[in-house]
DNA sequence: CTTGCTCCTCTAGTCGCTAGAGGAATTAGG
DNA sequence: CCTAATTCCTCTAGCGACTAGAGGAGCAAG
């Protein structure tokens, strides 16, 4: 089945994945070790170049590392039931509404904030004296959630 | 001016950043280095207190260290205008703007996935499928911009 | 005077890469 | 056939903004 062989270089181009990245991918099991030339270097097949590509469509839409692993392996066992991996697709959707929500909740905040600048002098600058006093904001946002989450 | 006298302990339950934070925002000098007790403990003053809630305040608003470290210079020079932060400001809320943007587009395709998954085996799984076959689904998200951004 | 809490410093780990050093192999051109 | 450019190899270290844990010292209450 494994028709093409493609180096890494190759595989990077055609996949969108960069060259380190997929040394990285491999480094931690997510994509296979390939075979390699005689002159020691990374030879990939066509099955290797359809999983780069599934893992970086999944980098995309944010699914974390561990989510992608979960997710191929559930590719490679075709016979199992969908409902975990439309458990994993569920709770990234989940993360990412919760995401928008607060982002959106910021952005009103910060566009309070910009809104009321005078473009006088610092004392005076709606900004800082946002930022210095939480009270004068919309205060909802500082919940109990950690401040900047990753994606 | 200076009138409390706070342990670490309390400044991190006032200002609610936690208490290595705290030690890490003095290690990497956005923070100053507070007196010490005979014991050598850190004993903050009232400025100590205002300062950590501005430094939270900007964090959970998502501003990096560094954008926080020039905001605070302006605050401590009253005098200057108003333009530095405001444009930190502004630059900020573009940021946030387009993370939306980016994370609405997402939702719509996560959201296609979910619902187009006929909870059967994993070899009909529409989650599976659009990962692994990008022309499945909307393909614009696949742009040059790196994948997954911190905020 | 002991118990338990808070505090101290220091190092290392998190995540998902990215950058760079130093060297070997391949490919294109002359 | 030789050289130069490109690609590849491994390895280590760095990014941002913390977080976790080791190992030890101080301090307040009973």
């Amino acid at each position: 089945m494994t028709i093409g062989a493609f180096t890494i270089g190759e595989a990077a181009r055609v996949s969108g994945v960069k060259v380190p990245t997929i040394r990285y991918y491999e480094s931690i099991g997510l994509l296979p070790s390939p075979p390699r030339t005689e002159g020691g270097r990374r030879a990939y097949g066509d099955a290797d170049l359809s999983r780069l590509a599934f893992i970086r469509h999944a980098r995309e839409l944010g699914f974390e590392i561990e989510a992608i692993r979960a997710l191929l392996q559930l590719q490679d066992e075709p016979a199992q039931s969908c409902a975990a991996a439309d458990a994993i697709a569920r709770h990234r959707l989940e993360e990412v509404e919760r995401r928008i929500a607060s982002l959106t909740a910021l952005k009103v905040e910060l566009e309070r904030m910009v809104e009321g600048c005078s473009h006088g002098r610092v004392d005076r600058c709606r900004v800082i004296e946002t930022l210095a006093d939480h009270s004068r904001c919309g205060h909802d946002h500082g919940g109990n959630e950690s401040a900047v989450p990753r994606n």
